[in-house]
DNA sequence: CGTCTATTTGAATGTACTCAAAAGCGGTGG
DNA sequence: CCACCGCTTTTGAGTACATTCAAATAGACG
């Protein structure tokens, strides 16, 4: 059922009685969104983190004078949010939007923190999830400051193939902080 | 004493009874570090999870052909550590160095375990230590792709104007990721 | 089939880098 | 306390990486 991903993820980090458990999923919204389908408008309220039970997600910035910037891409089995306005309840800086038809698992800030003060167990799984997401954030700032276009481009084909074959390479090249020419002309040379 | 700042720390998050603060505080070492000491080398097992009592820290990193990159300051009052190395208990991809003489409170993986077990106070404090540092990231994230140096530059003297006096241009640079003569270069257009 | 957007290609430009050398500054030892 | 040494910062010339703009081509979708 919808409900076997988002339980299959719980359990990669945490152990739950059927009452806990019972509890979580009754918090938990189901949204099903087509391609293109924004989920969260960049300026309205960030109100829920989303788990994406199928499909693929983006969120990206855009800017008045500056070109649009991708923060992250989040497939199956990942979370995503806005989470500095998700936190405070504020106004979305980015927008997030389906890269194709999916299935999204939601919970609001109330229902968060309302799962924090009874079921503890909790507080354990989101601090690893933001662990995570802390080191994968840090060592993007690392590459992005350490190393050539290209050689991105390549990581990010290695550590995501997947996600390669669904997105335009527009996307791409927002996400490594590029051009779309410019990505073209490195694909370019790597024909050769 | 050595523990007031760190108690603070704790208090921004959450409350403990005597004997939690008790044990919390047996399980912290206390280490004095002068002006350009190697708190963890690149490539050796990154131990301990650091807090900056007094003091200011840099993390980096040195590639062989890159230049070298500044993973983050830490002054007095934050958390730092090679976090994923610190998880995994794994040789650290960065080096941490003392900018001026510090004063630090260090916790080990095992003891931070322990803490987790019998003080789960600790996995909510964490999880917003954490939640804190991947928002941070992210922003980082954004501003590198989407702003010229130059603004960067800009931005960062007014989020970090203390560690602006601590801290040499090369080292701020290498935050920014961009070579000391082209932080000059901006610094000097910037005095006309 | 036609329209819309993504991708490619190319020329001109700008941003940031490398290399080299001079000037400034801080610390250390005599 | 001053002189020297080493490192940081500045300056400048030449270069490379990445961007902008424009136009042609290719793909996707209704």
């Amino acid at each position: 059922m919808v409900y076997s991903n988002i339980l299959k993820n719980l359990h990669k980090h945490i152990s739950l009685t059927q009452e806990e458990e019972e509890y979580f999923l009754s918090l938990l919204k189901y949204q099903e969104v087509s391609k293109k389908d924004v989920v969260l408008h960049q300026g309205e309220v960030c109100k829920h983190l989303y788990f994406v039970n199928s499909g693929l997600l983006r969120a990206f910035f855009t800017g008045q004078e500056t070109k649009e910037a991708t923060i992250m891409f989040a497939m199956e089995d990942w979370w995503i949010t806005d989470m500095h306005c998700f936190l405070q309840q504020s106004a979305a800086m980015v927008s997030i939007q389906a890269v194709e038809a999916s299935t999204l698992l939601k919970l609001s800030k109330h229902d968060l923190d309302s799962l924090y003060s009874t079921v503890p167990a909790f507080e354990r799984f989101f601090r690893i999830l933001m662990q995570n997401a802390y080191v994968r954030e840090q060592v993007r700032v690392l590459e992005n400051l350490s190393l050539p276009a290209e050689v991105r481009y390549t990581n990010f084909m290695k550590k995501y193939p997947q996600i390669v074959q669904q997105v335009t390479q527009k996307q791409i090249a927002s996400y490594l902080g590029i051009t779309p020419e410019f990505l073209s002309a490195i694909r370019a040379t790597k024909r050769l």
